[in-house]
DNA sequence: TACTTTACTGACCGGTCGGTCAGTACCAGT
DNA sequence: ACTGGTACTGACCGACCGGTCAGTAAAGTA
């Protein structure tokens, strides 16, 4: 319909030098999350991006470098985010996690990009290289984010004084697990899992669990949090 | 060095029909778990048995088949292990539950089966069909062993009454987790992840947040458990 | 020893797919 | 309008691999 250029009313093909990676890069983010690494053919990125194979060479050296490109345009973004909003709040830690929580669900979680995190999964056994890359860019970015916020917590009192090395992996568990879950054998499953419920009683269950309790042997000391309560 | 048969001091291959099956299913296991489904040749897991790959197509029908057989052999003896720990046991659920948690890491976790499971995940979408005959066989049976456990701890009161099904997911998700870790990221980290401490943290985590709690709308109703200690 | 049975071999097939490159045609510069 | 530079095409290559099967030789039989 619509003329693209003035020379020609129907040009089999156009220069388009400067949309070209980000459009290969969306249609190899959609299909690499879809069919994963192996199974994704060069030829069909190619295609949903409008172009030949031969025109996705010019742009990117090999498959994997396609691959690298997705995954740092996608996800580094949105951790610096998630960075930025821990720095900035002041008040309960059991809210900043609760709100960190949800965060990461509607951003990547429930989104394309999570696919990516269950690709890394995935095919880092073959790709050692990608997955170094992958830990340090963003498993690592994220672990040092929730374990930020649990060291506040004890330190303000609202938590019990647990390893927050290794409370973080808890706190994390149950979100990749999620991800990883509806992206492999959710459909699988009969009664389907509900997000919202899972996520909801995680932080219940987790908030609980860390909460400080009167003991017998130890009485009651200082439980009550220091932070004020902004909300 | 040795003579294997009466007639011939060397031949170039031996008839062993009831061994074979063993062996390509211990070849197919360590090369499955280590290279992933897709990536492991059948030519690989034949020589590795010592035949030729004609001969594995004499025992198993396909690649496929040969998979099912690994995960069957491997798997399902260790879940009916667990279901008739849980069946017999008795006492507390908290102390069945560490038990059936440290079991499990003891004989899947730490344990090329673990890699199984690792596999599983990272090959489901491809391969639909086998993440069905996974989930039927392997999942839901050790999902069903575990809500087992917990509708029993909130019966007698030992256990706060939250949905069943969710906390089971979440009293798994970690567990999956560390072993998916462990088969993939743990390389990357800087101060590996220490299984023991790691799940010991987390049934205390658990427990503590599935522990009723006294609350101030609601004093403390009957919170021991009715069956009896054993240990 | 001669014959039969069958476990086993390994060359081969057909389809797939990452990657290549000689050629095509768009378009900017003049 | 012409033309040179180059974005783009698409047929092609070669390696790979799951699966096949005619043939081979080990072991059983008598």
């Amino acid at each position: 319909m619509s003329v693209k250029t003035v020379t020609r009313p129907e040009a089999r093909w156009t220069r388009r030098k400067d949309d070209r990676p980000a459009e290969l890069l969306s249609a190899a983010l959609s299909l690499f999350v879809e069919k994963g690494y192996t199974a994704t053919r060069l030829d069909d990125i190619a295609r949903q991006a409008g172009v030949s194979k031969g025109t996705l060479y010019l742009y990117y050296a090999s498959k994997e470098d396609l691959f690298k490109a997705v995954v740092r345009t996608g996800l580094v973004p949105t951790l610096e985010r998630g960075e930025r909003l821990v720095e900035e709040h002041t008040g309960a830690m059991a809210d900043l996690l609760e709100q960190v929580l949800f965060g990461w669900w509607g951003a990547v979680g429930d989104n394309p990009l999570g696919g990516i995190s269950k690709l890394m999964f995935s095919e880092s056994q073959n790709f050692p290289d990608l997955a170094r890359f992958y830990h340090a860019e963003v498993i690592s970015r994220g672990h040092r984010l929730v374990q930020r916020i649990l060291e506040r917590g004890i330190a303000n009192g609202e938590f019990v004084a647990i390893d927050p090395e290794l409370g973080t992996r808890l706190v994390l568990a149950p979100l990749v697990h999620l991800l990883l879950w509806r992206h492999s054998f959710d459909v699988c499953d009969v009664h389907r899992l509900d997000p919202g419920r899972y996520l909801r009683q995680h932080l219940e269950m987790i908030l609980n669990g860390l909460r400080p309790r009167v003991t017998r042997t130890k009485p009651a000391g200082r439980v009550r949090h220091r932070e004020a309560k902004v909300s």
